[in-house]
DNA sequence: CAATGACTGGCAAACGTTTGCCAAAATTTG
DNA sequence: CAAATTTTGGCAAACGTTTGCCAGTCATTG
């Protein structure tokens, strides 16, 4: 079922259907119509590899993220992929494992099958991103690099609340579990907690870095509760889950001993336990416009335009649960030697 | 950057530099060896597209999905990736929103680009899954049509362990919270406890159909206690939650006054307050398997084979956990009037 | 040493679109 | 009504590969 094939059957040539259904106004209305109808009639679908070989173009956009699995990239992952659909494109994934080499890896292995790519919390070095950017339509997703298009959530602003929230509760010591320092997301995260710490009084430490999984948030629990501080920070929620884990595992009361705040609000946050003080950011409207603005990047090369990149900064907000409580008047009480498991 | 450059270069034909880097045998080793490194010192990659056109072949998989959030997906969505780059394909993937429509519209649109499909928990109708299946390369997941390649967890042993599991704790009367008519699976689910249930001289009572989401088991929840059994089945962990989450704010007590079973196993089962008895499958080897299938079927296609088609039939794991326990001896308490949150 | 067969590399034809260019037709303008 | 302009549709080239066919070379066999 060819192109050639709905020009025959209505009786015109190959260039008339073609322009009959993806360039309307260059055709006279009635022949425009009797061709779709053909075309509807014989179910026809363009070629997307024969329309790429002759445009350039293949409709297609690529997401890679660190961590397919990780629970807060669902929304992100949902988000572009409805916005792709209804800007006509085609949405493929990667994984890069949290491996900066793989990400460069992937990132080279489908360059030449799509238009534009979204780095979603990308571990690549800046130095990559730069030159990825200056070879192919990039947007970042949670990282900014000077010069290139990016949307992240306000970490600055998120950060704030989250030590004013933990100095309003008499807290005076935190720990803060790192995750990968690959992660820029990270890197923002301790130095807005570091410096809001800094103009409230509070004391912080830094931990790590951990994976920022469950698994690295047991680890990195293990190591706050030998810190001593009545506040643990985590990297991001799955740490705190894990950390929270291994709090109750050894017996030590959460919030009641120590307080627990998480970054990104996942599945699961609300119905932990106790359920998880964390920082929200919308993730699927934050895949939508990395959507957009990628999409608007593919159409201003094709028509050699260059304005100065978007730079969207996402508003966070704190959403206060139960991991997060008054900081004990006495100093907490050694964790129990109970079974670790 | 074409292989017509790689061929100048290299000083042979371009069909020379085509055989040389993808059917090495048909040429010389020498040769070989000299284009091929031209080409990686030019950095040459083939047009997709190109290529795609020459040989109908896009190297390029599509995973189709009713629910790219929900996090049992995760682990079929990372299978899958990784298989499909282990064997050289890309993955594209797809979210139909628990709408066969929307899936069949999906897999039209996507299908010109791709060489076959994977359908992950399909909600289409038989009959357009054996028209699909008969135009392309499909497989299904979670799903068995007759004739047609697929890979589905075992649900009638995992049925009977649920069932034996609440017998043997005591309980004599259960309710099953459906999840959509069209969901394959929960069809298997209800018929397989039901007929355990027979078996075992369980009495349960189907409610529902609900939106197989945290949402929709809250819905679902308030409905079981009105039942008033002992113990609740849910057609998925997403469903269990939300019932939870109901108990809770209803002041029932899991396990004290109702036990909860949900399926799937997906993240979170493991830290809700309680924990949730589930069952388990292990969805990132269904998702590998599944694109190994679906591989061999692509192969198969270009050499006009035609074997019997494959139908894996995962195992399943019943994970015991704190949400289910003895059956009261006396009938549960009346709810509270409780705000109902 | 002639005949046969295996290897090797090039030519050119596909694959299915899009699009620049051109000419014919239709419409507007003077 | 003629000239100028716009609209319309066809022709053919181009996009970058793969692959069937062919001829030349080289090695093997009787």
């Amino acid at each position: 079922m060819t192109i050639t094939d709905v020009a025959r059957e209505a009786g015109v040539a190959a260039s008339t259907v073609s322009r009959a259904l993806t360039n309307p106004d260059r055709v006279n209305v009635v022949t425009r119509e009797h061709v779709q109808q053909v075309a509807a009639r014989l179910g026809y679908r363009a070629s997307p590899a024969a329309r790429a070989l002759g445009t350039g173009r293949t409709a297609t956009l690529a997401l890679v993220l660190p961590d397919i699995t990780n629970p807060y990239f669902s929304g992100l992952i949902r988000g572009a992929e409805r916005q792709a659909e209804a800007t006509g494109h085609i949405l493929v994934i990667g994984d890069s494992e949290e491996n900066a080499r793989a990400e460069a890896r992937m990132v080279e292995r489908l360059a030449p099958g799509v238009d534009g790519f979204l780095l979603g919390s990308s571990r690549l070095p800046e130095a990559k991103v730069l030159q990825f950017d200056a070879a192919m339509p990039v947007v970042l997703v949670n990282r900014r690099v000077p010069g290139v298009t990016s949307v992240s959530p306000d970490q600055q602003g998120g950060t704030r609340q989250i030590v004013e929230h933990l100095v309003a509760l008499g807290h005076r010591r935190a720990t803060f579990l790192a995750g990968p320092p690959e992660s820029w997301l990270g890197r923002q995260r301790w130095a807005g907690i570091s410096s809001a710490a800094k103009k409230h009084g509070l004391k912080v430490r830094r931990l790590g870095p951990y994976h920022p999984s469950v698994e690295g948030g047991l680890l990195a629990g293990e190591a706050a509760l030998a810190d001593g501080a009545t506040a643990v920070i985590a990297h991001n929620d799955l740490m705190a889950i894990g950390a929270l884990k291994r709090m109750k595992a050894r017996g030590v009361s959460v919030p009641g001993d120590v307080s627990i705040v998480g970054f990104d609000d996942i599945f699961g946050a609300d119905f932990c336990d106790p359920p998880l003080t964390t920082l929200s950011d919308r993730t699927e409207q934050a895949g939508r416009s990395a959507v957009d603005l990628l999409v608007a990047l593919v159409r201003e090369q094709a028509r050699k335009e260059n304005d100065a990149p978007a730079d969207i900064v996402a508003p966070t907000q704190l959403v206060v649960r139960g991991s997060t409580g008054p900081a004990p008047t006495t100093p907490p009480p050694a964790p129990n030697e109970g079974p670790v498991r």
